[in-house]
DNA sequence: TTATCATATGTTCATCTGTTCATATGTATA
DNA sequence: TATACATATGAACAGATGAACATATGATAA
């Protein structure tokens, strides 16, 4: 694995580079699917856009209508139906129907503890 | 607040509505500052890729070089560069220089809370 | 100094994304 | 049924973004 150097290299440095040919291969190891960090990375794209963002945190207490976020954040109707779409597919949000609204909230414990861990990075 | 029905409402609806207005503006109170939610949203910008996702992972267990990273990822070493510029501007990792190369480690255990809680959303 | 290795940066380009506008669907009421 | 209200969806456009390539900077050794 770590014999590829052209040079004849002394003992010191061979060993160097033989240590950092093994943690190279462990973190390879240890390394999830690629195709869950692409799930990964999806999820946090999500999270990644001021106005879900917003969104999100206006159902962290209570459940809204898509009337009442986009009065509440200032945002057209359309966008705010745009976003929640993506929010449902990501499972981030629910939603039950009452009458001619719909009622939106939070899906899962997971939104709240990203979501606060996120916070916290950025109120240090 | 709740005053602007133009229709004469029964009681039960005025107050219902009432109260919807209570929920809007109490919402509104809690809702961090917009500037806020805006880092928060670029935070998670930062994580929304699967490269830098792919490099941040590569640093959970040890430092690494560039070099290496790149080799272990099969990726460019400038495409690598430029995502850790990113990831260093986010406060999310952080480096040292020796000789001449540079190792790069995560910065801080928000890093490290923020993936596995995504981690555990994505593998339910 | 010059050469070489390791990393960083600037620019271009194709692709992705969020918003807006128009319109469709769904629901309740007259 | 017709009408109004609430939400969803489709299309188009502007702005953002990541990768690739070329090149610059920084560091060490000859």
């Amino acid at each position: 694995m770590a014999n590829k150097e052209e040079k004849q290299l002394d003992i010191p440095e061979g060993e160097f580079l033989a240590a950092r040919e093994d943690v190279v291969k462990k973190v390879l190891e240890q390394q999830p699917a690629d195709e869950i960090l692409y799930d990964l990375a999806e999820l946090f794209k999500v999270f990644g856009d001021s106005t879900r963002i917003k969104i999100l945190y206006s159902l962290f207490e209570t459940e809204l209508c898509v009337y009442d976020i986009a009065r509440l954040l200032n945002l057209s109707q359309s966008s705010v139906s745009h976003q929640l779409r993506i929010l449902k597919t990501s499972k981030l949000v629910k939603f039950r129907r009452e009458g001619k609204s719909v009622f939106y909230s939070l899906d899962d414990e997971h939104v709240r503890e990203i979501i606060s861990m996120g916070m916290e990075h950025v109120e240090e």
